[in-house]
DNA sequence: TTAGGTTTCG
């Protein structure tokens, strides 16, 4: 869980805590329960100098107060604060303020019976996994000259910053700014020693700023997950590049990410352990989703795979069921979206114990999961990925592979290398919304409905079918046929038709599985009108043959110069002598200029 | 340092 400290200087109606938090009252924080997905809040009214422990940890202790409980004789709880975060929180923590705190530990309190306390006390810290949300009650008024050498037990400052509209940007300046992302390539491993995002921002002054972030860590780097999502950077610097603008991290470069969505709560994606959210800031986001809602297009190219159409690129949102090494450039990705592609999609050959992934989970789902090969620099990245987390995968290639060597056309999903048009896999964390949607999506899939389509492919009802031309020509008719004649009899199943005798009357309303002449040009026939033969269209090599076979027949002299061309023929040097012809067709009976004009050889 | 938006070619 990342560590997360808000400090909202202004009281807020609302405090934005993810969903999937529970409040947990005083009463039941015992030690040995499951307090996973559990806050406690409580209100600041005690705390202690910050410390050091023997190891040279920093250690901060504060009290909290149960304003739930206040009845009660015992409403106060010890918070044991450990680490990074222990500096952090004495920085800015006054009495009165509120303290929320999920991912803690609840231990058996020393001093329980000396303080008169909660008989366990509640450790926080990085390494535990703690999150703080932290409400400060009051805007302090004071802002002191110098933060360093201030008593810190007493006094926070609230730094007050400047957004600078990117219209209004300098060269050589390092800034503030808020902008909607235009377009983004996820984070993805750069040839130096850091991770790499681009991000194009805009704003209401209408001008474009694109920005190269690099960080070592990938957390840093902002959590932009699609088109729309709203940024705060602070400390980026600004630097003139071909002409244009550009922004690019500085030492102190720090980020907020948020839905652009307009309505969406204003909760901010950050790696940042202290951050200043204030009202008016509020405001900012929601004024600008309201300006992007009219403004930019987020109309971007996400698709569902039974919405795959072949030749294009596409982002699609899916859950990664399998994974596995293919060679040195290549690596495979066995993903679903709970909806059926419409065409044949490959399966890359893999060793069975490359497959990575839970078997039962990979057979269950065969029928609805699609093979997406990663080249190059998203290898590093597909490596990483755990089996069951939730990916958008950004401009994959849906290439159309024709039939040959036994295959039937198909669909091939590459994600190639590079990463142009934003190419890359962004993992996208449980409370993201469209992750929550897909999830729900997922549980009502009927997967019963999948194995009864593999049975269907088994049969041959399907795979006789599976030509993708077939499915294409398909999509491109309407979907319903009406068959005006014979609608005095009714359907009948084409099982009864077969247990019948024969001759008799039926109307069928039946799938088509397969149908013949396969091929266009087998519906046409050779007619020889003097024997009265009947011949098939020769096919490719077949005519090559008999064109060859032509070549050294001697041209026809009853053929030259007609009405409608000019003959000319010559003799070839070669041993061969061979005769050849050269008509030039003539258009409305004049000869046309050379470029202009059709040839037909002979010989 | 890295990349500096504008699809691979497997």
């Amino acid at each position: 869980m990342p560590v997360e400290l808000l400090k909202i200087i202004k009281e807020q109606s609302e405090i934005p805590l993810p969903r999937h938090l529970q409040k947990e009252d005083l009463k039941h924080l015992q030690d040995g329960h499951d307090h996973t997905n559990k806050y406690f809040q409580g209100i600041v009214i005690l705390s202690y100098p910050l410390t050091k422990l023997s190891d040279g940890t920093d250690f901060f202790k504060i009290v909290l107060q149960d304003l739930d409980n206040l009845c009660s004789r015992m409403n106060s709880i010890n918070v044991l604060i450990h680490g990074k975060m222990a500096l952090d929180c004495a920085k800015i923590i006054r009495h009165g303020d509120t303290f929320i705190v999920a991912g803690f530990k609840v231990i058996k309190s020393p001093t329980a019976r000396d303080d008169g306390r909660h008989v366990c006390h509640l450790e926080v810290s990085e390494e535990a996994g703690s999150t703080i949300y932290y409400v400060q009650t009051k805007m302090l008024q004071i802002i002191l000259p110098c933060s360093s050498g201030n008593n810190q037990d007493t006094f926070s400052v609230a730094p007050k910053y400047v957004y600078t509209p990117l219209n209004r940007l300098k060269d050589g300046t390092i800034v503030n700014l808020y902008g909607v992302v235009k377009f983004f390539k996820p984070p993805y491993v750069s040839k130096g020693t850091d991770y790499c995002s681009v991000v194009t921002l805009v704003d209401p002054s209408n001008v474009k700023l694109t920005c190269t972030l690099f960080n070592g860590n990938l957390d840093s780097l902002p959590k932009i997950y699609k088109i729309g999502d709203i940024v705060r950077f602070h400390r980026i610097k600004i630097r003139e590049y071909n002409g244009q603008m550009q922004g690019i991290t500085s030492g102190g470069f720090a980020s907020l990410t948020f839905d652009g969505t307009v309505g969406a709560p204003v909760v901010p994606r950050t790696s940042s352990r202290v951050y200043t959210f204030t009202d008016e800031e509020h405001k900012t986001i929601e004024d600008l989703r309201v300006w992007a809602a009219s403004n930019v297009s987020n109309s971007g190219s996400a698709a569902k795979l039974s919405g795959v159409q072949p030749m294009l690129f596409f982002d699609l949102t899916c859950q990664l069921v399998g994974k596995a090494k293919v060679d040195g450039s290549s690596f495979l990705l066995k993903i679903w979206d709970g909806t059926k592609c419409p065409y044949p999609s490959w399966k890359v050959p893999v060793e069975a114990k490359d497959l990575e992934g839970e078997k039962s989970r990979l057979r269950q789902l065969r029928n609805l999961t699609v093979d997406i090969l990663v080249y190059d620099n998203h290898v590093h990245l597909a490596k990483s990925l755990k089996i069951g987390s939730f990916l958008r995968i950004y401009s994959i290639h849906a290439k159309q592979a024709s039939a040959d060597n036994g295959n039937v056309s198909h669909i091939e999903f590459h994600l190639h290398g590079g990463t142009c048009y934003g190419r890359g896999i962004g993992v996208l964390p449980e409370n993201n919304p469209d992750v929550k949607e897909l999830k729900a999506f997922l549980d009502s899939v009927d997967l019963a409905d999948s194995q009864n389509m593999e049975s269907m492919e088994l049969d041959g009802t399907y795979s006789d079918f599976t030509d993708l031309e077939s499915h294409l020509q398909r999509c491109q008719q309407l979907p319903v046929t009406v068959l005006t004649d014979h609608q005095d009899l009714s359907n009948t199943e084409l099982k009864t038709i077969m247990n019948s005798t024969a001759p008799q009357q039926y109307r069928i309303r039946a799938k088509l599985r397969t149908y013949k002449p396969q091929k266009l040009h087998q519906s046409v026939k050779l007619h020889c009108s003097k024997c009265n033969s009947l011949q098939e269209v020769p096919n490719g090599d077949d005519f090559d043959f008999i064109l060859q076979d032509s070549a050294i027949t001697a041209p026809n002299p009853e053929l030259h110069n007609t009405s409608w061309y000019d003959s000319v023929m010559w003799t070839t040097q070669d041993q061969k002598q061979r005769k050849i012809v050269i008509h030039f067709v003539k258009h409305d009976e004049m000869l046309q200029q050379p470029e202009d004009t059709l040839l037909m050889i002979e010989g």
